[in-house]
RNA sequence: GCGCUUGUAGCUCAGUUGGAUAGAGCGACGGACUUCUAAUCCGUAGGCCGAAGGUUCGAAUCCUUUCAAGCGCGCCA
């Protein structure tokens, strides 16, 4: 991590600077020690906007001139001198008016540290900043009731992309998918699931109100009745049907009607089960088809396992963090910083979602999870405080209960904003959108944005538009280094193509395999320095050498998009040394360039596997 | 009504603890293929950072007000 490295360092010697200068008085006390600190915290180094003034640039002089009551060029002078000029990192310093201290980072330092990047290769970019901490990531959780939509593609891309990140910045991850399989909305389903299996039975019965799309229910029965045929053999019965006699006809069912009926005539909750399950095996397949997979998928109804519901609410009640009121049991949610007082059981004894929340939770907790990251739609953020309000009633440090609202995805087409409504069926399948627009345009897409940041998705755009997707241009990047190994291997092979072996010791013989090619020319060659002559070279290895800096900053911001970013910069130099200098110079091979396309490849396929997309060798 | 979020180029967005002349991509326009793949490269045009005040050496960024958009405020999940 360069720039992470220089910034503490800069604070540090600035600070080491100041006790040996007039800030600090005689005794070693700074005169103003807060205010001395905070302006420290303050200084900051970074990439400028404008490249001409270097590749980074501090503010520290014009930070320190109120407290030093010195001009800020007269400080910049000295932190130049005094402390930049002795990194090795540094070349070119300049100060800029009103105060601003630019430099670039020295090629020498640059060339030297390439050899990494080739001895971590898919390690490259990794830090162990979070010192193998447990954290949760939890995301998608859609209800098993319905199929995934577009929306839930962004939460998916974002949280698989940070859960990477997070990985990458040496954290123990854990993806976890909640699924609501218990309350009002799987009896719902499951009601809905056993009207449409009697009706395959010849038993009509009233398909519930307000129920569930019936082409939805349907598809989820055949199956079940799939695999019933398979286990049951050819004259299956109908296992889940209760209403029969023993030579196989239906019991009449009189003055009953609607659900009652149902639940006389089937085994809901039975079917309810089996038809969750298909529903979660769809979703997890849709999931895997844009390479989500999840490290576990967490039952909501486990939680009310073994009288686990009971006990908790006797613990509440015995660390007096409920009430009883109008019939039925609250949870003093406002006392810990929620905007009112939640109902944990209901006047008829039935628990409510916010139950689940409670017990969830605190199962989060006994799994040893020090970090829990939730990832919601803005529609939740209502939820914030509720469960930083649990966190906090039950002894969970609240800082660390992090919930990352993303904003939601708007559906345009043709420049108006469809309204996605589940009853009118306006819905658009991710697995649709998966199908038309491609799993890594999809995943490249919905993590180039801030969490932050409301996406209107217009559908025409993207189908039309997937040809020159941005996605391309960076998988391009790739297959064109692909291409130039093969081209390398086989010049080789035939001795078409001459190198300098005291440069570049190649292995006899290559495998067809990317990384056996790499690792071969890495052992065999112990990584001598490469030898670049122009800017284009430099800059594309300065890129390189940036690239652990943009996974810590990510990690830092929980921001997927910055890798986005720094991968179509990165392309972009690429292209354009590629365009500018050819490895493959007629018969003879430039090994210094082919060791940087080496070590591109290196960096390139790292940050798409951060982000779920594929690195092609060939397009 | 209260709360959360957003408003930056024609479009989609960066600009992250305040920093230098506000940046990319797409689209538009003009160039470059005898080439390690042109899915590329080079160039041009495009802006009152929603509006108005304030804070200071310095504001797209912080504060106040205001306008507009999205979302949330159940003994639903």
């Amino acid at each position: 991590m360069l720039i992470q490295n220089l910034r503490k360092r800069l604070s540090e010697d600035i600070y080491l600077f100041l006790e040996k200068s007039s800030a600090v008085n005689k005794s070693g006390i700074p005169k103003k020690p807060d205010t001395l600190n905070d302006k420290v915290m303050q200084i900051t180094l970074s990439i400028p906007k404008n490249r001409e003034f270097g590749d980074l640039s501090t503010n520290a002089a014009l930070v320190l001139a109120p407290v030093l009551k010195k001009s800020p060029l007269k400080i910049a002078e000295e932190i130049k001198n005094n402390i930049i000029i002795t990194w090795p990192e540094a070349a070119d310093i300049n100060i800029a008016a009103p105060g601003f201290i630019n430099f670039f980072i020295s090629r020498d330092y640059i060339l030297n540290n390439l050899e990494a990047i080739a001895l971590q290769k898919y390690k490259y970019g990794c830090n162990k900043h979070g010192k193998n901490i447990k954290v949760q990531i939890e995301f998608v959780s859609a209800n098993p009731t319905g199929g995934l939509h577009i929306g839930h593609g962004r939460w998916a891309a974002l949280g698989d992309s940070l859960s990477n990140i997070f990985i990458s910045n040496g954290f123990d991850v854990c993806r976890e998918y909640y699924i609501n399989d218990f309350g009002s909305q799987t009896a719902k389903f499951s009601l809905c699931l056993a009207s449409i299996y009697l009706k395959a039975f010849g038993q009509d019965t009233e398909y519930p109100q307000d129920g569930y799309p019936e082409e939805l229910v349907k598809s989820v029965v055949d199956q079940v009745l799939n695999e019933e045929k398979l286990t049951d053999g050819p004259g299956f019965k109908g296992r889940y049907i209760k209403n029969k006699k023993s030579d196989g006809s239906f019991k009449k069912i009189t003055g009953r009607a609607g659900s009652d009926a149902i639940s006389e005539m089937a085994d809901i909750d039975a079917i309810g089960l089996q038809g969750i399950g298909i529903m979660i095996k769809r979703i997890a397949a849709s999931l895997k088809s844009m390479n989500v997979e999840f490290d576990e998928w967490f039952y909501e109804s486990s939680l009310y396992k073994n009288a686990n519901f009971e006990k908790t609410i006797q613990q509440l009640e015995k660390e007096k963090l409920v009430y009883r009121k109008d019939d039925a049991l609250w949870f003093k949610a406002a006392l810990h910083g929620d905007e009112k007082d939640r109902v944990v059981v209901r006047s008829g004894g039935e628990p409510t979602y916010f139950a689940s929340d409670i017990m969830y939770l605190i199962n989060k907790a006994g799994r040893r999870f020090k970090k829990l990251i939730y990832i919601l739609g803005a529609d939740h953020h209502g939820y914030i405080k509720r469960l930083h309000a649990i966190g906090k009633a039950t002894g969970f440090d609240e800082r660390n209960i992090e919930v990352i609202i993303g904003q939601l995805v708007r559906l345009v087409k043709k420049g108006k904003a469809v309204k996605m409504s589940k009853r009118k069926g306006h819905v658009y399948m991710l697995d649709d959108l998966i199908e038309e627009v491609g799993s890594d345009a999809i995943r490249y897409f919905f993590t180039a944005n801030s969490f932050n940041t409301p996406m209107d998705f217009d559908l025409d755009l993207a189908k039309q538009k997937s040809n020159q997707n941005p996605v391309y241009y960076i998988q391009y990047a790739h297959a064109r280094i692909a291409n130039i190994i093969d081209k390398v291997r086989q010049g080789i092979a035939e001795q078409e193509i001459d190198f300098d072996r005291n440069d570049l010791i190649l292995p006899g013989k290559w495998s067809d395999n990317f990384e056996d090619i790499f690792e071969a020319l890495i052992s065999e060659n112990s990584f001598k320095i490469p030898h670049l002559e122009s800017n284009e070279e430099a800059d594309l290895a300065k890129m390189l050498m940036l690239y652990p800096d943009v996974v810590y900053d990510a990690c830092i911001c929980r921001e997927p998009y910055m890798i986005n970013q720094y991968l179509y910069r990165l392309a972009g130099q690429f292209h354009y040394f590629y365009k500018h200098h050819r490895v493959i110079d007629g018969k003879k091979l430039n090994s210094g360039r082919f060791k940087l396309v080496l070590l591109t490849r290196i960096v390139l396929a790292n940050a798409l596997k951060i982000l779920g997309v594929g690195a092609p060798e060939r397009m």
